[in-house]
DNA sequence: ACCCTAACCTGACCACCGTTCAGTTTTCGA
DNA sequence: TCGAAAACTGAACGGTGGTCAGGTTAGGGT
C-alpha cells in the first residue's frame, strides 16, 4: 500500500530544491507529478504531514553512524551531521525548523542527541534541556546560515562584509554550547583561547 | 508624516494577541480599522514590513535598562527581557522570529548583546559569534514554549508529562550557554552542579 | 478665501493558496 | 474473472497577499 508516498516525498524534495520552500505549494507539486492537487490528499491528510515527511526523508539522506568516543564527540558529530543534511537542499533548514516546531517529524536528531547524552552518565534533566539547547543552536544557525547565503546569491539583502558565515562560525557556536554543557555535567573545563585557527 | 502608521502597527499587535499570527491577515486588519486593505500599503510596502514592525514594537515595550555588573549579569538580563517580551504576546516568539530571520527587524537584542560583551573585553569574533549563540538559544526555546503552551490550551497536541517547562528550564539553558562563553572567553568555571533547587 | 500638495483611502481586480467532496478510473491479488 | 482497495478527477469554496487608477480628505502658505 501507499506506492505513490515515496514518491510524491521524493519528487517534493527535488521541487523543493529547485523552487524553494515558498513555492512548494500542492498545486505546483501536482502539477509536477502530472496530478489533480486534490490527489495528494490521498497520501497526506495535510501540507503539514507532508512537509514533515520530506523533512523526515531530507534527515535520512544525512544519516551516518555516531562516532564512537564520549559524549562531547558524538554530540559534536550529531550537530554537523544535521547541519549537513539541512544544508544539502534549499530552504532544507527553514522546513526541517518549522516541522520540528511543529512537533509533527524530526524526531530523530533530538534522540539521537538524548541517547548519546544519556551514555555519557549525565543527568536526565540536564540531557533534556542540553539536548534542546543544541537542537535551537543548529537549527538557528542553519537557518541563518541558508536564508542569509540565498540573500546573497539573489541580492535581496546587500552583503554585509562583518557577517562572514563559515563552517568555523559553526564550530565555535557549537564548542560554546557543548563547553557549557560540560560545565553543567561537572567535569571542568579549562582554557580554550577564543579564535581556532 | 505617516500619523496613522504607528495607530496601524498598536492595533496589529492586539489583533495578533487576540486571534494569533495565522489569523492576522491583511484583510482582517484593515476590517478591523474600518478600511480596506489596500489602504495599508500606503503606510507599509509589504505585510513582511508590518510584521517588522510589529515585532519591533513588542520588543520596545519589554525594554528595561540593562542593569550594572559583569557581562554575564548583563547578558543574562538581556535575553531574560527579550525571552519575557516575546512571550508577553501571543505567537509574539515566532513573529520575533521570523522577522530576525528574515533581517528586517529585530536588530536591537543583538546589538544589547554585542555592546554588553564588548564591554566584557571579549574578542570581536567571539562577541559575534556568541550574541548570536544566545539569540538562537533565546528564539528557540521561547519559541517551542509558546507554541507548546498554546497547543496544551487547544489540546492540538497531548500534553507529554516528560516536557514540563518553566522558567527554570530556560534558567538552565542559557546558563548552559553563558558559561559555554565564559570557557572560550579564558575564564575557567568551576562547579555548578545539575539541578538549581 | 483660495489652492495645492501630500497623505490617505476606495473598490475592483489578479493570481494564487489549502482543502473538500462526490464520483470515476486504475491496479492487482484471489 | 471479479471485486475490493488504491488512486485519481474536476469543480468548487473561502480564503490569501498584492496592484492600480482614481477619489477623498486635511492643513499650511499666500
Amino acid at each position: 500500500m501507499s506506492y505513490r508516498r515515496h514518491h510524491v516525498v521524493e519528487h517534493a524534495i527535488t521541487v523543493l530544491d529547485a523552487y524553494g520552500l515558498g513555492d512548494l505549494s500542492m498545486r505546483r507539486l501536482g502539477a509536477e507529478l502530472g496530478v489533480q492537487p486534490s490527489a495528494l490528499y490521498h497520501h497526506f491528510k495535510d501540507k503539514q504531514t507532508l512537509l514533515a515527511a520530506v523533512a523526515d526523508e531530507i534527515l535520512a539522506r544525512g544519516e551516518r553512524p555516531v562516532p564512537e568516543g564520549d559524549w562531547p564527540d558524538q554530540v559534536t558529530a550529531i550537530c554537523a551531521q544535521l547541519r549537513d543534511a539541512m544544508l544539502a537542499y534549499r530552504d532544507g533548514a527553514e522546513l526541517v525548523a518549522t516541522v520540528s516546531a511543529f512537533g509533527l517529524g524530526a524526531r530523530a536528531p533530538y534522540d539521537a542527541l538524548v541517547a548519546a547524552l544519556s551514555a555519557g552518565g549525565l543527568d536526565d534533566r540536564l540531557v533534556r534541556v542540553a539536548a534542546r539547547t543544541l537542537l535551537h543552536f543548529v537549527l538557528g544557525h542553519a537557518g541563518d546560515e541558508q536564508t542569509h547565503l540565498q540573500a546573497g546569491s539573489a541580492g535581496a539583502i546587500p552583503d554585509d562584509p562583518g557577517d562572514v558565515h563559515d563552517g568555523a562560525d559553526f564550530a565555535v557556536g557549537l564548542a560554546i554550547v557543548v563547553d557549557g554543557i560540560r560545565v553543567r555535567a561537572g567535569a571542568p573545563v579549562t582554557g580554550g583561547r577564543s579564535g581556532p585557527r
